[in-house]
DNA sequence: GATGAATGAGTATTCATTCAT
DNA sequence: TATGAATGAATACTCATTCAT
C-alpha cells in the first residue's frame, strides 16, 4: 500500500466519522436545530475540520442520503442476484429489504424529502448530485425490473414498471413520514411496522393478476 | 349588520388575505427560506401586522395546514352524503377528492409534514394544535368509515379499518412527495396524476375481495 | 360652574386616572417591561387616549415623579406651618414625613432616578422639566431652612444647609434604594424601616452641636 | 509559559477589552439606548465575538457591577491590612476608599442598582451572581466590622453593625446617584466631592460616642 | 374626544463559514 | 492537515406612536 493510498484510505475514514456524528445529531435535533459545531463536537473535531471534507452544511446533510440510497441499491441488488426467485418472490424479498431499509436510518429518510427544496440542491456540488440521481435511479429500476418480470410472466399486473417503483417506494416513504407525523401528534405506540405490512400486502395484492 | 358583525368579518377578511400572501410565499421558498417580512410585503401590509392575526411565524405555516385539512374534510364529507352510493364507488369518489386536494395546494401538502417537528408543535396555540388533531382524526375517520361499510358488505378485504385510512392517505401523500421531489432532481414533466391514478387503482385492486 | 369649567375637571379626573394605572403598572413591572398597552389596559382606555393627555411614555413616567414630589413639598410645608416647633422638633417631624412619602409609593421612588438619564429628558416638555426642578429646589430649600435655622440658634453645626438637605434627601433614597435591591438579592425581609430609623438617629446626631 | 497558559491569558486579555468598551459606552448612553453593536464597535470586535465571552446583554453588564465590588473588596480589605489603625482611623481610611472607588468608575456605580431588577437576575448565569453576592456581602462584612471594633472600644456607638454598614453605602450611593441626577437637571458643576465630604463627616460625628 | 388597527424602525442573538496559526 | 476564534449577515418579534374613523 502507497502512501498515498493510505493517505486516501485515511481521509476517507474521517469522512466516515463525520457522517456517523452528522447522522446521530440530524437524527434527533433535524436539519435546521442542529449546528455544524454540534457536529464537530460529536465528532470530536473542529468545526473548521468539517469543511475539509464537505463543501457545506447542505452538503453535508445530502451526504446521508447518499449513503441510504447505497445501502438501498445494495439490497436490491441482493434481490436479484439471489437465485431460483420467481417476481412473487422476488417482491417479498424486496418488502424484506424495505423493512431493514427502514432500520438502517428510520429517522433520516425523512432526509430524502429535504433534498427537494430548490435552494439545497443550489448549494450541492454537480457529482454529489450525480451520484444521488444515480443511484436513486439504479435502484428504482432494480425496483422496476421486478414488476416487468412480473408481467412478462403473467403474475403481475402490465402497468409502466418505472411508475410501479415510484409508487412502490413512494407507499413505503408515504407511510414511514406519516407515522412518524402521527406519533407525534397522537402520542400513539410504534403501530408503523404492522401498517407497512398491511400497505405491502395491498400492495401484492393489487399487483396480481387475479 | 351592526358594526362588531363588520370588525368581525373585516378581521377575518384580513386573515385570509395574510394566508393567501403566506401560501404563496411558503409554497415558493419553503419554510425556513421565508421571512416575515417576505409574507408581509406580499400581502402589502407591515411585518408588525402579521403578529396581530398570527402568534408567531409557525403558528402561521401550521394555519395552512388547517386549511387543506378543512378542505379534506368536507370533501370526505360530500362523499358520505351523496346517496345511493356504494363503497366501491364511495371510494371512487374518495379518489376523485384527493386530485382536488392536491390541485387545492399542490406544494403546501408538504406543511402537514412540518408539523411533525416537535420543536414546532411546541409554538402552537393550544386551540390550534386541537383544532389540527381534530379535523386529522375527522377526515381520517370519514376515509375509514368507507373502508369498514366495504368490509360489512364482502366488497373490501377485512383489515383494520384505521389503518387502511392511513395507508390511503400516506399513499396519496407519499406519491405527491416524492414526485415533486423527482421533479426537481430530473426535471420531468407532470408524471405526477398518472402515477397517482396507478397508485389509487392498484390500492383498490389490492383492496377488493376477489 | 361653566362648561368649560367642567370639561377641564373631566379632562383632569381623566389624567389622573391614567397617572393610577400608571403608577399601578411601572410599579409592578419597571419602565421597561411596562408597555403603553398594560397602562391603557389598566385604565380601561385605548393607548390612543393616553396620548391625549401625555406626549409620550417617559412624560407620563415623569408626571409620577411629580406626584412624589409634589406630596414631599406639601408635607415639608406643613412641617414649617406648625407653630412652636424649634429646629431639632422640626426634623423630627421632618422624618416622620419621610416615612409617608415612603408609604406614598415604596417602589416608585425609584423614578426619580430616572430622570437623570438625558436621553429621557430630552423627551420631556419644557413645562414639566419646570414644574419638577421647581418643585424639587422648593422642597429642598424647605428642609434646608431646618438646617438653617439650627445653625442660627445653634442647635446644629453649621454647613452649608442645601448641601445638608441633599445629603439628608440622598440617605433617605439611598437606603430606599439599597435595602429594596438587597431584597431581590438576598431575599431578606423587611428591614428597610429600622435601617431607616437608624440612618436618620446617625444624621441627626451628626448633626447636632455637642 | 505553555501554549494553554496563554491562550487563557489571551482570551482574559480580549474579555477585560470588552468590558472596557461596555463601560464606556453604558456610561454614555445607559443600558436601554445602548446596543451590542455598540459595544462591538468601540471594542473593535464583531458583535457575534462579544457572544463567545458573556452570555447575553445583561451578564455583560452586571460583569461591570463584579469590577467595581471587586475593587470595593480590596480596598476594604486594605483598611483592614494596615497595622496599628484605631476604629476612628479605619472609618478615615475607609472613606478614603470609597472617594476611590468613585472614581474607579464615578458613572457605573449606577448598574449596582440595575441588578435589583428580577427580569434581569433571571438571565444571569448562577456562577455570576454567586460572585455578585459574595463579593457584597464580604465587602459589607468588612465595612460592618469597622464599627463593631468601635463599639467594642466605645470608640462609636452600639448599633447593628451590618446596619451600619448598609447606611454607610447607602449613604455613599445616595449621594453619588442624587447628585449625578442633579447634575444633569440642573447643570451644576461637580459639587459632588464636598458634598460627599460633609455627608461622611455627619455619619462619623453620628457615630462617635459623645 | 376616543378608538384601536396598523405601522415600521429597532435589536439581541445565532451560526455557517473563513482563515491565520 | 487541523484548529477554533472571529466574523457579520440575517431575522423574528416588539411596541411606542400615529391617524382614519
Amino acid at each position: 500500500m502507497g502512501i498515498r493510498e493510505r493517505k486516501e484510505r485515511e481521509k476517507e475514514r474521517r469522512r466516515q466519522q463525520i457522517l456517523v456524528s452528522a447522522k446521530r445529531v440530524f437524527s434527533e435535533k433535524g436539519f435546521n436545530k442542529t449546528t455544524m459545531e454540534d457536529i464537530a463536537t460529536n465528532a470530536e473535531l473542529s468545526p473548521g475540520t468539517l469543511y475539509l471534507y464537505f463543501k457545506n452544511k447542505e452538503e453535508l446533510y445530502a451526504s446521508l442520503s447518499l449513503r441510504i440510497l447505497q445501502y438501498l441499491k445494495m439490497r436490491v441488488d441482493h434481490v436479484h442476484a439471489e437465485e431460483g426467485l420467481n417476481p412473487s418472490q422476488k417482491l417479498d424479498a424486496l418488502v424484506e429489504a424495505m423493512y431493514d431499509v427502514y432500520e438502517f436510518d428510520p429517522l433520516i429518510i425523512i432526509n430524502l424529502f429535504h433534498l427537494q427544496s430548490s435552494e439545497t440542491l443550489r448549494n450541492l456540488s454537480p457529482q454529489l448530485m450525480l451520484d444521488i440521481k444515480e443511484l436513486s435511479s439504479k435502484s428504482l429500476g432494480g425496483i422496476a425490473q421486478i414488476f416487468e418480470e412480473g408481467a412478462k410472466n403473467s403474475t403481475f399486473i402490465e402497468r409502466h414498471p418505472i411508475a410501479l417503483a415510484d409508487i412502490f417506494w413512494a407507499l413505503f416513504s408515504g407511510v414511514v413520514l406519516w407515522e412518524a407525523s402521527k406519533k407525534v401528534i397522537d402520542e400513539r405506540k410504534d403501530y408503523l411496522k404492522q401498517t407497512l405490512k398491511i400497505a405491502f400486502e395491498l400492495f401484492k395484492r393489487g399487483l396480481e393478476n387475479k
